[in-house]
DNA sequence: CGGCATCCCATTCGATACTG
DNA sequence: CAGTATCGAATGGGATGCCG
């Protein structure tokens, strides 16, 4: 809690923080978006392969979010004139920029959800 | 979860990450809560009074998120046994914890809001 | 003052079927 | 493979009225 300048820090709030957190969370706070860019901050990813990865979302859904990113300048959509088709998906700087806030939030979630975790990763061997 | 892929960093982001930003997402992933918390962070504040700081926001809505909230154990409700009514909401250290993840987001946010007009708000401290 | 209750609309979500 | 099309369900949110 911080009131540095407290000559009007409930204003200093209101105006600095609403729009900044309300402005970011419009562009990733829904349910797919921050794992969809969770997934692609470690590489470009086929859709497909992307919706896979993804479990539980369904095919128009991600379209839909993948379309919006897109023209929030948060991704990218590279297209292959190839034959079957191929698209990859790709996070542009904006897009990577959002790495520490997902890492924050990432870190504070796995600190407080309910029951145990901190799973050693298993993979299936 | 599919165990068919045997590679260790994709597994580990999704081991590790979604679950943590899909739940901290859960509880502030919102139109709302983010703003309310940000008020907060200021010291407790009365029902009316932070309906009045929140412009825009309905009755019924600030009341089903502060519950929301509440049930979340990142709030407390205070109630004084007076008359008229008081009711204070204040931080629990739950919620208090948030504020590392709403300043990143809302620097964020600010950082690369389209700003049609540059307001630097540099409170004179 | 601090709310619930009610009604209603808009957006989002999810599943399925189909296509270039 | 990488999407569309369609529809119905669920959720989020706004306006208003009433009440202890």
């Amino acid at each position: 809690m911080k009131k540095e300048n407290s000559t009007n820090s409930i204003n200093a709030r209101q105006l600095k923080g609403d729009c900044g957190t309300v402005f970011t969370l419009s562009l990733i706070g829904n349910r797919w978006k921050p794992v969809i860019i969770w997934r692609l901050l470690d590489g470009k990813m086929r859709y497909t392969e992307l919706k896979k990865s993804i479990n539980g979302i369904s095919e128009r859904v991600l379209v839909l979010q993948l379309r919006e990113m897109e023209n929030d300048g948060l991704i990218q959509r590279l297209i292959y004139p190839e034959v079957p088709p191929r698209v990859e998906y790709e996070l542009t700087p904006l897009g990577l920029s959002m790495e520490p806030i997902l890492e924050v939030m990432s870190a504070w979630g796995l600190d407080h959800m309910p029951q145990e975790q901190e799973v050693p990763i298993k993979v299936a061997g």
